[in-house]
DNA sequence: AATGAATGAGCTTTCATTCAT
DNA sequence: AATGAATGAAAGCTCATTCAT
């Protein structure tokens, strides 16, 4: 019955597609709960029955908004090529998470809140979390291995908390509109880390 | 008109409090946006009209049941009495803020969720923030000043991370409902905390 | 959380009345299918939220409706005082079911709409059906073993096509609207029933 | 503009007849109200829009429909040869009636229902149960002259009557589901019918 | 002729809020 | 103060029908 991304005619597919990029506009302005399908709609300049042709619900079209961001966030894959050192290599993920995160911030803000509700979109905000914190934690117990690390720490917890950190001030800054420098923000997050776990900074970059 | 908590009869002081005392229940148990004020009226053993003589919207009533938290969670008194060690200080921090939180874990779930698309609740919540912010910030700041704590550190920007960081943890633990054991859970929170901005962990506490 | 009878004000079953009340006016006039909530509310001089205090929706309002007539519907106790005459009893019940059947004429329409797609009321459609058929067909037996009737008949059989057949007539006649002479109607009737289970019509009422 | 059956080719011939009887598929198994077009459209294989080209409406396609259930069911010529007794004649329309019914079975349900809120097709149903009623009325009639029926009976209410009770029993039976014996079924309507009005039932029809 | 996307009227339902008692 | 009935704005959703290609 319904119209996916398959059995469309180019122009469905444009109009679709009119339909995800104001879903996206909408729901970033919004958030979830104001947002009405009428206003989608209307943002694509189509009829609001015209939504129902391609997307049941609010909730299905907020769903396939969110999973392009989701692709977004993945961890980029661990190089080991482009930097051996603990420091370089969170410094870099700070780098990248908050670049992510900048160019989807507005539908980051609603991405939270509809993940206080939803169970399912709660569900979509903890893998995000779970990658970086598996990727985390893996890390840090290499780096505990290697006797670089703190071996007093429980890298699974410490893994959450430091993925904690880095996401929550993101959030405060980003979202909730902190007004913060942006390299001090990723280094101070980035040494909070890496002395944290008991590494050391590398010396040249003490003169930041 | 309405009715705020003086000009009211011994029985209109009841009623208005079994009204606080429901909401709690129902803002706890369906969040903000699924609860509807004929359930509160319902659970506190009214008549829905009822809820009109004292409060005025679900807004209203929401933002004094959260008022109970905000003042729940200011942080105790710096008292330098207790404990001049940095560790033991940020460590009884950390267990009163957990012990805080997980007292009104429920209704914190549903004040975040508020926090998303309500400027006035946000603007509440970001007040207990501030006050961990610059509590912690001065704290920071005085540990540098003795020669303790990293000076490379921002302590502002650092005051923002670890607090982040604490306060997203406690929510993915005790919100989300995360399996974590409290006492690794705290102790590794604090150990980040102490040896991010550079501090050292007292040797006794290394056994833990 | 809905209104049933009980738990109501007297002015909250005043208005329930007015709604039932209204129903089978709308009901009779436009048939199930065409029937709006708002026209029902509308008769019943009520705006049309003030429908779902009372019933959840137009089935449940129906449902409702037609449990009078069903009430009315139920065959009258076989009172074998008044005749033991098989003509002058069958003659009593079809004159019965004329004078109930044309009272709810207009709903009947409806009721008999309505059991054409809903289960539901097609079950209680069909339990006024089998109180007729069970007590038709327990009185052919009497007949049968007094050797009066037939008993070439399958009594079960009869007392169904017996039923129908009163039935589609008076369907026929104060339904759909043929002209027809109400004592002409139901003599025919009552002589073919009798005579069809192979009774004799007694001799004094062959003049009419 | 819309094209009926002619003034098309023969591609478009074969489209409206697909749509036909799709729709005798999903008016049988759906009935009116629940079908859709956009179903029958696809049972058809073809696109929603393509509908229009054929029939201008849902209304319009059942009509048709049900024309071709109209013609199945005219009672067949009065054949004299066949025979001239009375019960083998009754019995033999009845036969072949529930050989109609039977084939049509979930299209008369539809058939049934549609006539009880559309007027155009309450018509259409009662032009064939005229055609029974004028046909059983010239037969009682004649059995009436011929000294053979009770003439006390009045020929066209009788001829309502049992036509009813025919139609009725045997929409109870192949619509509603009643589990009945075909033949113990034909058998009961006859005899009922017959002794009804006040022929006799041969001799040896006794045994059966 | 066929397609299937687009339209929007029309209805249902919810629930915060008001009001008469 | 309390009651609970009444209100109506606001959305959601469906689907027959139209239309551009």
């Amino acid at each position: 019955e319904l119209n996916g991304q398959s059995n469309l005619t180019l122009k469905g597919r444009h109009s679709r597609e009119a339909l995800l990029e104001a879903a996206m506009v909408v729901f970033g302005r919004d958030g979830f709960v104001t947002a009405r399908i009428a206003d989608i709609a209307s943002e694509a300049g189509m009829a609001h029955g015209s939504f129902y042709t391609y997307f049941s619900s609010k909730e299905e079209i907020f769903i396939e908004v969110i999973t392009a961001i989701r692709i977004d966030m993945v961890p980029p894959a661990e190089t080991r090529s482009s930097s051996d050192d603990p420091y370089e290599m969170v410094l870099l993920t700070n780098q990248q998470y908050v670049a992510v995160y900048r160019r989807n911030a507005a539908l980051m803000a609603t991405f939270e809140q509809v993940s206080t509700f939803s169970p399912e979109v709660r569900q979509y905000r903890a893998e995000i979390r779970h990658r970086y914190v598996e990727r985390n934690s893996r890390a840090i117990k290499r780096w505990q291995a290697e006797g670089l690390a703190d071996t007093n720490i429980d890298a699974d917890y410490a893994a959450i908390a430091l993925g904690a950190m880095v996401d929550r001030f993101v959030y405060i800054w980003l979202v909730l509109g902190e007004d913060l420098d942006e390299s001090v923000a990723v280094e101070t997050m980035t040494r909070l880390w890496i002395q944290g776990i008991g590494l050391k900074i590398p010396t040249q970059q003490r003169s930041l």
